[in-house]
DNA sequence: CATGAATGAGGTTTCATTCAT
DNA sequence: GATGAATGAAACCTCATTCAT
């Protein structure tokens, strides 16, 4: 039984294997232009083994999801820590949003384009999965709003519970709109980056106490 | 070809009976899970007589958006237009579009969870309509922007346009999440409807010049 | 019913300008590619209005077919009336389906490529007119043969239905091969014209009585 | 791993099943008239199965056509090697020719019938095999011709690759005739097996360099 | 652990053809 | 003569998933 361990570890190795090898390949066309042979082949491991590691073709699309938001929320824990007042909190968090989907373009495209039919067809299985994360996540917002009600840098006029939801919510579908919006960026003659960078300084004065600091607040933001 | 004028009223009739079904059987079942076959069946014509009126089920899918945009923005010019400040039109807007999403729930929940990904493989022709309905929608809501920038209702720290797409993409991806993330809402411990409705509350302050107005200005949202 | 006269000329008219846009089409793109709405168009007409001057889409192909031929086989007629002894004839013959095939390569492409299903599949009605097509080309080669024989300029060891056969269709299928063939030319090092040209070169020892004259009735095929 | 062999026997063999059931269909209704769900019952097998051993219809008849030329240039060789002098072979070869399309009416029926359009939307894979076939096959005729050339027993008065595309062409060519053709013979009075087994008669002056020599050496050709 | 042959359940689309107007 | 809406009959191919080896 010692060797378990050892086996144990080379089996989450390939594991994660087979998930890069989907991620490259959906990124590249798309989850239901991928089949499960392309897969297989990509990780060289035949289609039933596949299986082994993943139920189904969708709990490979949720595997690639739960990875990233490990990480990202892991980050996130991190980058929170930082600000001082329950307001930076939320800052930094919007700022991480922002990072996060420029460094992950495609990673975002995907799941934009194909999370929605995917989650709505989600099995109790990977539904379970996907709440456990969002238990690590939701509180985050939630408390760093609540602090900053008690110390006075966020308006106290809603529920926090609401307008974590909303910081939230703005937070990840704006900054990540699905790929066919994107392109109307440009043809407004805007682009995509500035809507982006842009999104703290608009939406400031909607969760400070003082919106009139937000232009100095602004500053922090910006580095 | 007298009888030419009566054809086409005919043919007309019988493309909205189609869209009709299309609708009716997408909104119970979800896109993909409808046959051509069905709504065949529905509108009690051959599949082959669809294809005499749209080129592809997808086609089908942006007709149904289509015909929905047409009515949504119509009415939204008329909304606006009781507006008297630049402020008071976007005030509108917002509302129309909590109103419109509450008045269709199923087509929301279809056209979120279906978009993303017929969008993104969306043909020419329909790319083409598609960008002449939002032709028409854009710009009536950075006129509205800019107006409230001449009058001074509305902040003048941000490009209108982008103050525009703010608002609307906000508008448009919040109020109508997809499906899965409805369920989220109650088990936070609040509902759809309130998250919904608090929006324009939430929203003002980012958008109002003068935001310490917003609470009195928010009891004409309600009315 | 004077006028019918005219009538009857038009539609004789419009006959041949559908199946000059069939030919154009089938050309182009094969037979089996090109639909019955692509034909309407291109001769502006209904597409029911076809089905009023051709009873089905096998019936344009034969028409086109039938049209080639009478002209093909009014023009043998007369450049084998040039032929003074039966060899001759036959020579010119020949000759003429060179010419024909090189005058004519994309009709000859679609005949190869199309004609050997459609003519599996010919109806009755169809089956007729092509046989009354081969009635008046047939008698032309077997008369020549006998002639030849008789004068002593073709090879009496054969009996002279079977050389006229063979003479017949090694220049019908040897001249035109289906286009695939066509390229395996240029694999093996010669030219397509090199070897249609020559083709009477290296039949003539099969046809005439005194093989060792065929050099010297060389010169005569050229020019 | 050791079962590999065994695997790739049995593999094999059902794609011999596969393509002897498509070839009884294909022979019985033309290639067609036979629908994947067809042949998939013949063998008894679903219809996915077949995909996994040839990756459309098309390729199933290649797959027919590669077997069958396989086969026939195999015995080809042999034939051949038994001539002493070019001519010989050649002879030989076209003897080949004869009894081959004799002794496999229905192949040469469909291969003609159905191989012109499928040879003309061939993909490249399967192009590539059927090249690569006919580069075994052609070198056989150029050979024997160049040898013909030298040993004096086949007329120099011509390109021998020239001259073996002749012969060849009219092999393949004269000898079948798509079905619709060998009809005409028994209108015109004589037997498509006289036509086809006269042929070497007919022929011979075209190829031997002693034409007067040919009746001889038909006696060889008929045993 | 891994393989890969086999399954099976559609589903969209295409068109030649017809016929009421 | 001409129109064009409507029919209807297939048929190919895809692929996630399973399971004997």
């Amino acid at each position: 039984m010692v060797a378990t361990d050892r086996q144990q570890r080379k089996k989450e190795k390939r594991r994660n294997e087979i998930i890069d090898a989907a991620e490259r390949l959906f990124y590249s066309k798309g989850y239901d232009k991928v089949s499960m042979d392309e897969i297989a082949q990509e990780v060289e491991l035949s289609k039933g083994a596949l299986y082994f590691y993943f139920k189904s073709k969708d709990s490979l699309f949720f595997a690639i999801i739960s990875r990233k938001w490990t990480d990202f929320v892991e980050a996130m824990i991190e980058k929170m820590s930082y600000g001082k007042t329950g307001f930076e909190k939320i800052q930094r968090m919007i700022q991480w949003f922002i990072e996060y989907s420029q460094e992950n373009p495609e990673y975002n495209d995907m799941a934009t384009t194909f999370g929605p039919q995917l989650f709505q067809r989600i099995d109790p299985e990977n539904a379970q999965t996907m709440m456990e994360l969002s238990m690590k996540y939701m509180p985050l917002v939630h408390c760093a709003v609540k602090e900053g009600i008690e110390d006075g840098s966020i308006r106290n006029d809603l529920d926090p519970i609401l307008l974590g939801m909303y910081i939230q919510m703005i937070s990840f579908n704006v900054v990540s709109p699905d790929p066919s919006i994107k392109n109307s960026f440009t043809a407004q003659g805007i682009s995509y980056n500035t809507y982006v960078e842009m999104l703290p300084k608009f939406l400031c004065p909607a969760i400070s106490r003082s919106p009139e600091k937000c232009d100095n607040q602004d500053r922090t933001f910006q580095q």
